[in-house]
DNA sequence: TAATAAACTGCAAACGTTTGAATAGGGCAA
DNA sequence: TTGCCCTATTCAAACGTTTGCAGTTTATTA
């Protein structure tokens, strides 16, 4: 035993054998005797042998390792996707090797060049705030390569991803602030590029027209950071500068919502009594602030999970690409509690 | 083009040369005309050609990969660690494969074991909470793998750790509470086969001691999951059931001290007057919560990249793990907020 | 006793790449 | 013409595993 690992030779010069009896010993072939396969076994227990999942790869061009890509790994809800990803993965034999983009789409770029290199089987993305370009996806796309994106998903034909229904969580959540009196309800608003953030603001809009209320144009204000220290100053400042105060926050993110949160009590003004505030995501510290904060709750380990088995059943061809369903949709699911219901 | 990458082969074919040609031509090999090289260099470019890490891997025994074995990844501060890791396996050309043991032994011990399958570099590890025994990682120590422990360390010979200064912050913790003025300090400790929850409990004990306040066995409570549920649970009780009310709390995570809040306010205690609360970590949340939540900061981003810059020194054998420090230990800070300060 | 089947085991190639050693071809001088 | 040295290229083996096919025993049957 010089350095490292025991290989299926070792073994085979430990008993005078062939490489190839050692191989079919140990997978219980027919064809090799019990006595030999016995032997076998025993000095492979005894070298401490372990299959070298490299070579394997190499011989059938197949890795069991799946690639993610997510802007941040420190981020609740990103977090519990890859939660879900992970579960699903291991249960079905599948390594997972993580990449984070940091927002940035250099890396994004450069994350699935180094994955293709690895062989790697398959990839789940959710695109950063930085991402303009796709042609990094859509080249591996159309090389037939699986790839399946989830929450942050672009609109490039044929891909497939599987993301929650922002529309009908941003409608449910205005609806909401409505039937609790509010009347000028502001909406914060995410990233330009991503499609969600234009969903949210249209579920927004659209449950502001079919209660009668016209939509304010000054009413949307773009938050593309999504941090609490942004959204609190700008907050503040909507709460002095606009004509009407804005009796009612529907924000794109928990952050902001938190931010917005600050603001008012900056100015004194009472939650829910003066100010409703519902965030979007449903945060692990919704629950832990005073009042609570009311939330659309995203199933984040469902989408992983549901990513996951897509993207392998896609890997293993139990799924067509060419003809299965484009996009899967899980639904969203408002939780109301004190910093939006005035009754 | 069959099926899938270009190999350096299909090049070869291509231009009706050897692969070895191919090969050293792509890496300006002296010895290969300028010629041969343009062209080769050309074809590769047009069939998109990616080296495979996979056969490299198996040529070199080496697969410029690091595993990562922590508890959970929905989980602020192991988060925070993770993106310290990735940041530096980056920069340094290695590839992150994560895995989360869910606080299962079980998971941890098939981990590792499908890790040195997939001939991983190096392995970084923060063990689970339901670890009993260490077998499965004295045997890879034993065999001389690269492997670092971080944050949850154990305590076995050889073993080389990152982790934070456990004793000296929860020190610091108590030391400032009973610089506010609080006489009945009760801890919430943390889960018990946990080197780090021994180290805050000791931190804990000589503070109070060096203060010259005894140590009463009833004020320190075991709160094994530290969850929010949990700790609220157990502070609404020990409100009430014991002799004296305790008038402080210094919890082993922020959840717990997030629970012991809640109960504080469930006993229309105000905090910090009548309640000084300190937590362990400075989770995310700590800024969001009202009052503001003191807690003991820990450099998780550092601490990551720390462990994970030693790691690959000794896969890459700059460091040697006979010879070096066993142990880094890095510094604590105690962020000082509303929930603690009286004056 | 010889032919034949049955039961084991070995050979060699393949996956994609690298690399030390060998070879082919050409030019040049003696 | 022979010998020699460059330069540019190819050969072959290696990393660890699998697998179709071929080979070698041994036992069985006529």
């Amino acid at each position: 035993m010089k350095t490292g690992q025991a290989t299926i030779k070792d073994i085979a010069r430990e008993l005078n054998l062939s490489a190839s009896t050692i191989s079919r010993a140990l997978k219980d072939y027919p064809g090799i005797s019990s006595e030999t396969k016995r032997k076998v076994k025993e000095v492979a227990e005894k070298l401490n042998y372990r299959p070298n999942a490299i070579a394997l790869s190499l011989r059938n061009s197949r890795s069991y390792t799946i690639g993610v890509i997510i802007p941040e790994v420190v981020h609740f809800f990103f977090s519990t996707v890859v939660s879900g990803i992970e579960e699903i993965a291991h249960s079905r034999g599948y390594n997972v090797i993580l990449t984070q983009s940091n927002e940035k789409m250099e890396r994004e770029v450069s994350s699935i060049e180094t994955m293709l290199s690895n062989q790697i089987d398959g990839v789940l993305v959710s695109y950063s705030k930085d991402t303009t370009t796709f042609d990094h996806f859509t080249n591996v796309l159309e090389e037939g390569f699986p790839l399946v994106f989830f929450d942050r998903v672009p609109t490039i034909p044929n891909a497939i991803s599987v993301l929650v229904d922002d529309y009908q969580g941003a409608f449910d959540a205005t609806t909401h602030l409505i039937g609790q009196g509010f009347q000028h309800i502001v909406h914060l608003s995410g990233p330009e590029n991503l499609k969600l953030s234009k969903d949210r603001e249209n579920g927004y809009r659209d449950a502001l027209k079919k209660n009668g209320m016209k939509v304010n144009p000054s009413h949307i204000i773009s938050c593309p950071f999504g941090s609490v220290e942004e959204s609190r100053k700008i907050v503040s400042e909507i709460l002095t500068s606009l004509p009407e105060r804005p009796d009612a926050f529907f924000c794109c993110n928990d952050s902001s919502a938190v931010g917005a949160m600050m603001a008012c009590r900056d100015a004194k003004l009472k939650i829910p009594l003066e100010v409703g505030i519902v965030g979007f995501s449903d945060w692990q510290f919704c629950t832990m602030l005073e009042p609570q904060l009311s939330s659309v709750y995203q199933p984040g380990f469902l989408m992983g999970a549901k990513a996951t088995e897509i993207l392998i059943d896609i890997i293993e061809k139990k799924l067509d690409p060419k003809t299965m369903e484009h996009s899967l949709v899980l639904e969203t699911n408002l939780i109301e509690r004190a910093s939006s219901k005035r009754f």
